[in-house]
DNA sequence: CCTAAAAATGAGTGATTACTCACTTTAAAG
DNA sequence: CTTTAAAGTGAGTAATCACTCATTTTTAGG
């Protein structure tokens, strides 16, 4: 283990992370290549057990190629969780689940489109959102990011809907951190279920047809009964 | 990374299990401090990045000493495992869950107990419960073990729970699987909110009456309404 | 107390790792 | 075409690792 560089700060992540950002669009191939090899070693491996020799294997290069690249093997990491969490935090992504949310819309039509969109989001960046929520429990100046941008800007948006509900009268009277969780509760255990502890199964799962029950369910555990 | 023994089959993983168990009564004074100590390091850093150097600095023993307890490092996450898959997959914890299951206590009772026993027993072995299923994403040979005895028992019992129920006309006449799953997310959900992301939080919520009001929540979701 | 066996120790070993850097190849500019 | 700069390469380096084993210390039995 090598892994001599000292401890990132909150700030000098969030420093990198908008490094990371600026330069995205100007990704050479060899970067692009970099970065799918390490996505998908590190999730499969963990960020300390894949090698940055294989890397450079899998990724069609010399290892020294990836230092030109990439100042330390941890900046692979951070190069790789910077794009995912401004996706789920991304002004244009919470643009259309806050028209959603705003929207007059059935709670259970809603409710489907929220959780098929985020359904499909998650699935499409499976590797990427598995290695995050992996690394960011061993690498502590990633935690703070993480938890912010991956869970704290949707949690808020949440609760604030669950809250407006409460008050209109739809949802009952619960503490409204308790009801977002019970809501984001259904995602997660389908998650899982589906991909990390039966996959084989969860390959087989009408996801549509779940979530209509999934949806019906926690609907009418929620719901005020008028 | 001198991981360069040959990966274990699962037969040869629950021999390894069926010798754990035979010896768990006997361990050492040393063995214990060892254990303890990978335990807390495995799961604050991850198996690999873990060094048997310091998990021999943490149990206060020299190194040469692990080794004469274990024959490699990957024996003493083995050791760790078995344990708490015996105590999930346990014929003596699964009887008293049995008998919650098999009484006439009302279906809102029978949950809170359930999802209270439950728990204390998840928070009574965070550490290790967090190692299993963070490492079990790495090793594929606990990988089928862990799932069987960690997940297959329990979900079995419970799918058989939910099919009587729905066969009795008391939950609602949904697939069994999508309705075990359901009861199942809402731990899910609550574990992952309490200790994986907000933990700070998660440190000061009432359980008992988050239980109460999650429970009310998925039966008004499943309970048949007559 | 003595002897033999068991347990513990920690320096050393061979293997692996993240990273460097001298050299080679490719691309860009004039 | 030539020259310079940029990109890529891979052998080598210093550090770290899991594990070994000769030696020391402790324990158990007579």
């Amino acid at each position: 283990m090598h892994d001599m560089q000292k401890e990132l700060s909150t700030d000098e992540l969030m420093g990198r992370f908008l490094n990371q950002l600026k330069d995205e669009d100007q990704l050479t191939e060899k970067q692009k290549r970099i970065m799918e090899a390490a996505v998908k070693l590190f999730s499969e491996k963990g960020f300390h057990a894949a090698s940055t020799s294989e890397i450079a294997k899998e990724a069609g290069v010399a290892e020294g190629t990836i230092f030109r690249h990439f100042k330390t093997k941890k900046d692979i990491l951070i190069s790789l969780v910077a794009p995912i969490m401004l996706r789920f935090a991304s002004p244009l992504l919470l643009k259309d689940v806050r028209k959603l949310m705003g929207s007059d819309l059935p709670l259970d039509d809603l409710l489907k489109q929220l959780y098929q969109n985020r359904l499909q989001i998650i699935e499409k960046n499976w590797s990427q959102i598995r290695l995050i929520i992996q690394e960011m429990q061993f690498h502590e100046e990633l935690r703070g990011a993480v938890v912010e941008n991956l869970f704290g800007v949707g949690r808020k948006l949440a609760e604030a809907f669950v809250s407006s509900k409460i008050q209109s009268g739809e949802i009952r009277n619960f503490p409204p951190l308790t009801v977002t969780r019970a809501l984001v509760s259904m995602m997660v255990g389908y998650v899982f279920f589906k991909f990390v502890i039966f996959p084989d199964e969860g390959m087989n799962l009408d996801d549509e047809q779940e979530i209509e029950i999934m949806v019906d369910i926690i609907l009418n555990g929620i719901r005020n009964k008028e």
